[in-house]
DNA sequence: CTGAAAGCGCTTACAG
DNA sequence: CTGAAAGCGCTTACAG
């Protein structure tokens, strides 16, 4: 039913290897050929089979992406931005939800490597030894995205997570801040955790606030509802403090919702500074004050930078960081800057 | 340097067949040979290339998306849906963005069909005539994911919009507003928009409540701040009104930081009841009353219902009519019901 | 410039 | 039960 090169070239009388002149060098052979080739095609609905030509070619401009959770706003962001620079190379993405599943995420790059994809972006988890092993079996290049990793030589692409959380603290700091909690992700992690918590406290210790990891940061795992709790508790054992650094969105949302429950004024009792700047940053009662990642282009340029591994193309540096910035919007109030 | 069923056949001293047996028929093979060629498929790391399968079994347990912005909640939610059903039934999505671009779509239809996809899932776009011809010349199954068509026919799965916007409406009124004004996505749109305004002003209709398309609407495109305008004109034009119906979170959210802006507090003074419910719903300032659609079974019905097809199933019904319902939070407030 | 042939990595009748 | 052969739909040297 489907046409094949056989088709066309029988139609125009010609053989299967001009057709497939045509199809890739078309200059070569002769116009009036040419024509009837183009003809045939039209007529016949052909288009080429791109498994028979990726047998050949060893290539199937096919990515895959491994991904924890595509409906989270921040994972799709950055998919946003893969999507755009695959397609504009002529590359298709196969998405793979992992849910930070270590045999998930296994049995994905076998799927994927059967697949013949030529080449892999690993979105967001930290990458575990066994992952690392698949990938030199399997012999795909890979790149990381809003992650990476300084055990194992990967390239990636990510902002500075600690220097990031540092701006944010130094951002309340500068409008007078003094008593400031932190609404953190598990300590455990190596991106969104520790980095951050680092870069928190080194910057109430510069600025000679007293502080730390006991007393001014509560926990709260990636979702609404925990960090909800983590904010009351925050509350409880820090009840004069006027500002809070949430490391994301949607922590700084459940936040806010807490203090908007206790009647908590937002930004004129205590004020919020996030994380991330999701699209929802923008959308919330008050607006979110936010430590902007390029999410978009932290997607956009991984795949760029895996594009370029696969074409063989000198890689330019392993490791990117690129610039994050803050966004000032409603959640965070001045309290006539302190001196600094 | 990637191993074949060569390799293997060589190592383990039998026929490439044999070896084609052992992974896809082990029972009819003896268990001495099966043996000596599973052992030179470890110790090779051999996975069979998928390209070849799919070029003998012409199926490639592919499946193509296009969908309008996966970085919008929406989609992503749903997206979700179907990325689970297709990893149950062992497919993977390839997913395209289509920016409602009616070229990037034809385009992309393309490549999906050179790639050899089983089917095509469509997601939340009317369905053009120019792709329904293309449907046909490819000869791939399709399935229509929040949308549907009444000119085609065409297997879809989404809510009833109108009955949907009825009861948001009726919802409101039941709570004793009567002035009531609604946001909505533009007239033109044969998904969100004019069936969504007839069921807000047949409610309004069955209850008595005078209104019209001119006097209680106001229209702004999907994105955040066109809404928020939207609200603004809203408001002026209907200062009294108690209750909007916004046609989807986004312009709920843009509504409420509208009212919040001009110290208007919801529900206290106006209530707000939104569409979608996607995941922002809870995590706003008020909480969200919101009728949801279940995105995530929209998305997972509609790939199970495309494998179905794919498989020959015989199809159960051509349109899937999933049931919305309304999720109570925090912005409506009663009115004191009105004898309703 | 163009056709016949070999080959990409598999599966599947067909003999035996 | 198993191997040789044909074939899936292409591309690419190799002759001519």
């Amino acid at each position: 039913m489907k046409s094949t090169i056989k088709d066309v070239a029988r139609l125009a009388n010609v053989s299967i290897s001009t057709v497939s002149r045509v199809l890739n060098n078309p200059e070569i052979v002769v116009p009036e050929k040419r024509e009837k080739v183009l003809e045939a095609i039209q007529r016949l609905h052909y288009s080429p089979n791109a498994l028979a030509r990726g047998l050949i070619h060893k290539r199937t401009q096919t990515l895959g992406v491994l991904i924890p959770d595509i409906s989270n706003l921040f994972y799709s962001a950055v998919l946003r931005g893969m999507e755009d620079a695959a397609h504009r190379s002529g590359n298709n993405l196969i998405i793979c939800n992992t849910d930070n599943n270590r045999e998930r995420r296994s049995s994905i790059l076998s799927v994927l490597n059967e697949k013949q994809i030529d080449g892999v972006v690993w979105t967001s988890e930290p990458v575990d030894s066994g992952s690392y092993e698949l990938f030199g079996k399997f012999g795909f290049p890979v790149v990381l995205a809003a992650t990476h990793s300084l055990e194992f030589e990967l390239p990636s692409v990510k902002i500075d997570e600690e220097q990031a959380a540092y701006d944010a603290a130094e951002y309340l700091i500068r409008r007078g801040h003094t008593r400031i909690g932190m609404i953190s992700g598990p300590a455990a992690d190596p991106i969104s955790g520790h980095p951050r918590i680092r870069g928190f406290l080194r910057a109430l210790d510069d600025y000679g606030i007293e502080g730390d990891a006991q007393s001014n940061i509560e926990y709260g795992k990636y979702h609404f509802e925990n960090s909800y709790t983590a904010m009351s508790k925050l509350y409880a054992k820090l009840p004069d403090m006027t500002a809070v650094f949430a490391s994301s969105d949607e922590r700084a949302l459940a936040a806010i919702s807490f203090l908007h429950d206790n009647r908590i004024k937002v930004p004129d009792d205590i004020s919020v500074i996030s994380f991330d700047n999701t699209r929802m940053a923008g959308m919330s009662t008050p607006r979110l004050t936010a430590v902007a990642q390029p999410l978009y282009d932290i997607g956009y340029l991984a795949v760029a930078k895996l594009i370029g591994l696969i074409n063989g193309e000198p890689p330019q540096q392993l490791r990117t960081y690129v610039a994050h910035s803050i966004v000032e919007r409603d959640s965070v109030s001045d309290r006539g800057a302190g001196g600094f």
